[in-house]
Parts: C-alpha cells; structure tokens; sequence
DNA sequence: AGGCGTTGGTTATGCGATTAAGCTAGGTTA
DNA sequence: TAACCTAGCTTAATCGCATAACCAACGCCT
C-alpha cells in the first residue's frame, strides 16, 4: 500500500525498459505497416513489457496527434428520462460504437446557450446533440464554426433547415393524431388533452394537443385543454374541475405517466374508466401494464438506433445538415 | 455555405492574428499572474480577436500538458434506470462540477473486466463509477495501477477493504428489513418476496431477500421467495402459483415496478388488495402513487449528493479507499 | 571495390496548450 | 557613464503519441 499516486504507463516508459526507441514501440503497439520491419522477437519483448506495466495508450494524446475526434456529446435534457428515452440512447451508443464513436451522455448542464456551448466545445466532440432548451442561435453557431454538428432534439426542423442546425426529434404531432384518431374512432366527440407545465415537457405538450386538435377538426369534435403538473395534486385538481363543469369523454393525458396520475384521481372520484371515460397516454411503457383498469396508448416505435447512427455519423463525415425524426406512432387500444 | 469542414481556432492562429507569440495570448487568455506585464492595449486586441474566432479552448491538449484529471466516468448498469437513480444521477453531476469535475455518464459499455477497463482507462479519468457486473479483480487492479480510484457499486463493502476498491452502494439488506418489518407491523406472519430473475436486478433482490428474512426471524414469520421477470406475465405466473399453494399474507415485491405488475396480476385475479393480501414495493417512485389500491413502498432517501461529491472527491485526491453508502431506507404505508 | 537492397531500427517533428526562463529597449539611479 | 530596473514581451521545453524520413550495418551482386 504505498502511498505514492500511481501515474498510467507511458510508451516512453516501456520504450526505456525495452532498449528501444518509442518510435518502435508505437509502431509495435499498434501493428502499424511500416513496423512490419521490427522482427518478431523485439515485438514479443515490446508487448510483454507494456502487458507488465498495465499500458493503456492515452486517448486523449492520440487524438490530439492525429486530430481525429471520435466524440458525440449526448446532452440530456433536464428532465428525467423515461425507459423509452433510456432504452434508446443504450443501443444509439452501442450503435456509434460499432461506427468508431463514442457517446457520452452529460447531464445537468446549468448552462445554455453560448457558455453551454462553449463547455461542449472544450471537449472537440465531433456532434453535440442536446435539447433546443439548451440551444441559441449564437451557441449553436459557435459550434458549427469549429466544425462540431449539432443536432436539436425538439428543434422545428423546418425552422432549422439552411441553418447548419440538424435536428434529430420526435414528432409531437404525428403522437397526438394518432391518440385523438383513435379516441375519436371509439365514437368520443368530447375531447380534453393535457399539458405539461414543466416548460421542458410543455413543448412537446403542445405538439400533442396540435395533432389531436387536427384530428378533432376532421370530425368536428371539441378539446378542452388543461395545464397539468406531474403530481396527484394537480390531477386532482382537473378531475374536480371536471367535475364542475361536466366530464369530458375520452382524454389524452400527454403521456402515460400523466394519464396514470389522471387515472387515479378518477378512480378516487368514483368516475367509471373506461366506461364513462375513455383514457389514452402516450409511450407504452411497462406502467400501463399495471394499470387496473387498463391504459391505452400511443406506442412510439423507433427506426433501427443503427440506421439513426449511420445517418449521424454521415452528417458528421459529409459535414451535412439532416434532419431526422426517426419515432413514429403506433396506437395500442386496451380499453373497449 | 463553404464545403471546407471548419477547424476550431487554436492559440496560434490568434497569435498570428494579434502579431504576438502563443505564450503571450496564453497568459492573457488565463489572466496569468506573470502575464501582469502584459498592458490591456495587448490584453484587449488578443481577447478581441479570440473572440472573434470563436476560440475555446482544447481541453484535451490543456490537461495533456498540465496533467490534470478533472473526468469522473460513471458506466451505467445494463439497465434501464428509474427515476430514483436518474434524480440522484443529476445533482450528483452538479455536485461535482462545482468541486471541478466533469461527471461524464457512459452506457451499454459491452465489455466487462480488463477489456471495459482498458477503454476507461484510456480515458484517463480521475475516477470511474461502475457496476460491479463490469468489474472483475483484474480490471480494478489495471485501474488502480494506472491512478484511476474505481467505485463498486454494488459491490460488498466488506470484501473490498483493503484491495483499493472503494465502494458506492445502496444497502440492500436494510431495505428488505425495513419492508419486512412494516409487513410484519401490520400482523402478517405468512410472507412472500419477489427476486428479479435479470441477472444485475437478481443481486440487489438477494439482498433485499435477506433483510425480510432478517425480519422475519425476528418474531418467527416464514417467508417464500418467487423469481419473477419483469413482465405481466411473470407476474401472472406468480399469483397463479399462489392459487395452488395459497396466499401469502403480505408481499415484498422488490421495488415499485415488480410490485405494480404483481398488483395488476393479484387483482385480475380477483384477490383483494390489500384486505386480503398487503403489498409494498420500494423506491417510492410516482408510479405508487398512480396505482389504485395504492401500494405501500420502502423510499430510499439519499444522503447530499454534495457530501457524497465531497468524499468521492477526497478518495480521488487522497488516493485512499472509501466506502460510501448514502442511502438510507424509510418505510411509507399507503395501505391500512 | 563500389553500388544496391534489406533489415532493424532511430531521429525529428508536430498536435494545442502551459509555463519557467530568458531577452531587449528604454528609463532611473549612483 | 556604468550599473541596474522594469515593462513587455519571446524562446523553448514539455505533456503522450504517431509517423514520415532518415540511417547504419550487413550481405550480395557485378
């Protein structure tokens, strides 16, 4: 137990205690093709000496000799990520690894804006990709000029295009339609949506409710909308406004953690779900399943995480703008 | 809209700009105190410039030459997080920004042992957060060797001392006993407890089997012990077996999930929940509070992400070994 | 004997930054 | 007038690694 902090092995080290220059011992370590002169027998001394001293090349000193960048800087948002995010992000990352990149995911950034930018920056990723909440224009900006894409989940790629901005989102509204077609198709014409108040959810709220107003319009059913926090306070506080002014027939709870909130204040207000009112939340997650009586849902199913990779890591070599939205909406009925 | 892929601005190409050597724009740009002697004629025209460019710093190249370590890794399970973890997960980064490192999360690392260990280790970062599933004593000692502090979480606090492995972990055994003593509070002598058959889930149910039986030898109750996946039907499977043998009286269901599926599952079956039947989970997540009968859970409160940033800190820059384990287990009754 | 090819390496350079140690021009002091 | 400051820089070394270019020694051929 010596108290002396170790330092990591270098190859000037192995290289002194080989008797041979460190040249060698790169061309050594790394099979490269003009080492293919270096005999067998001084690569078996090489090799068996970094194996001994535990050599780990330094990733960093590599990739600041041959400027190549191999990062993608995944920036979460700050709100907690649901299993589906999660899910996602851990075959997106085993995806770009078979690509030769690594994701890394950094959260809680109290930043935004340029100084975020400038701290995503100081780690020369090759793509950043992180919420619109934490982009600017001048942040974003910033980034391209040293040649780092940036992709922005949530951004409005039609807003985007022709920026340098890529985007890589959800589609909100696709969501929303499809949880309001089906409402409506189960004979409902007295819609009511909520909406997150958390701004970072409050957004993507408000893409929802766009689609299932679209629906609505093509029937001529009506939708309440109301504001909702993710507690069971404030769900009970929407079913006793209900309760004044006359309960809606189907609903769309933004996602399945909100309609399950909703779902309880019902159910403690002695409401009949679904027979008096018909509920649908978004993502089918494995909560649904445990809802008695059953949720419905908008499950969103992905592009293959290896397709997305494949066109990041294009974006990244091409030094090209996409624009990618690589969810799509499947609506999955557990209600009668 | 050039097709030249940008370079970042380096200090050179600012030096060039501002007609001044490197030394000169690296002492202004750190406000050095032996750049004192550098007037605020030159100081303002190099920052003008370096604006201008768009300058950040490489902070790769900046710790190659200072040496510094300012990266903590932290290497997810092979499992979805809940919220809990993710929360935690979040302050913790901020924590430790604030002691000046950068908490990078890493996911889906397909590796385990000396082979993950590599890849981290050439990362050079000042510590790493692993599972013990990615850990093997051959990969910690290569961390070790190479002045990288590697946490265990998961790990047996008991068997690390003295290897050099520090330890962050939740106590599992104290969380089945605080479960089963609520359980057996309520009367119930005739107890079941649910262990995840998923192999990383399968240690940390061990352990919390262990607390209930701890709890249960106490007064003298028995306890039967089911293997259950993460599915309804798993949970389904249970409850049919449950038909054969008979009820348990009350039921750990290993956190909150697990708990809500076999909920699901006990009242498609017609059984009283919790008249006849009382069921907790644990974490405490927003799901129990959805669920309708509530369901009874074991939160895990932690302690300051700071504190535990401060001694995490501490073992990295004291070499020394820590075991940490801040989280500790409160029981919350939501059935009678 | 001189030229040539091959083997088995070495030397030198640079990536972007930091930082100790100089160096020069002008002014001040003895 | 020589010695000494001081301001305002610059020079040069270095971190760990990769890689193009070079070189010494040897054997072989002509």
């Amino acid at each position: 137990m010596t108290s002396i902090r170790p330092r990591p092995a270098t190859i000037t080290d192995i290289a002194r205690q080989a008797g041979v220059s460190t040249a060698t011992v790169s061309y050594v370590l790394n099979d490269a093709p003009a080492g293919a002169r270096i005999p067998e027998e001084t690569r078996a001394r090489v090799r068996a000496i970094a194996d001994e001293l535990g050599y780990v090349p330094h990733a960093n000193a590599r990739s600041l000799r041959t400027g190549s960048r191999d990062l993608v800087l995944y920036v979460h948002f700050d709100v907690v990520h649901g299993p589906l995010a999660t899910g996602f992000l851990y075959e997106f990352t085993r995806a770009l690894r078979d690509l030769g990149y690594t994701l890394m995911q950094y959260g809680a950034e109290r930043h935004r804006g340029v100084k975020a930018a400038r701290s995503w920056a100081a780690l020369r990723p090759a793509a950043v990709i992180a919420g619109d909440d934490r982009l600017t224009p001048a942040g974003v900006a910033l980034l391209l000029k040293a040649g780092i894409r940036v992709f922005g989940m949530g951004s409005d790629p039609a807003a985007a295009k022709g920026t340098g901005l890529s985007t890589l989102v959800m589609d909100h509204r696709a969501i929303g339609l499809a949880a309001g077609r089906d409402l409506l198709e189960r004979g409902y014409r007295d819609l009511a949506v909520v909406v997150p108040v958390d701004p970072p959810l409050r957004v993507m709220g408000e893409g929802r409710l766009e689609g299932v107003r679209e629906a609505a319009a093509e029937v001529g059913a009506s939708v309440r909308v109301h504001e909702m926090a993710y507690s069971p306070g404030s769900a009970a506080g929407i079913v006793a406004a209900w309760g004044e002014e006359g309960l809606p027939e189907g609903v769309f709870g933004y996602d399945d953690e909100f309609a399950g909130l909703l779902l309880g204040a019902l159910l403690d207000a002695g409401v009949d779900v679904p027979g008096r009112v018909g509920l649908m939340g978004a993502d089918d997650v494995m909560l649904c399943r445990m809802l008695r009586p059953t949720l419905s849902s908008v499950r969103v199913e992905s592009e293959s995480p290896e397709e997305i990779a494949r066109r990041v890591v294009e974006s990244i070599t091409e030094g090209t703008e996409v624009h990618l939205s690589p969810w799509s909406p499947v609506p999955v009925r557990r209600q009668t």
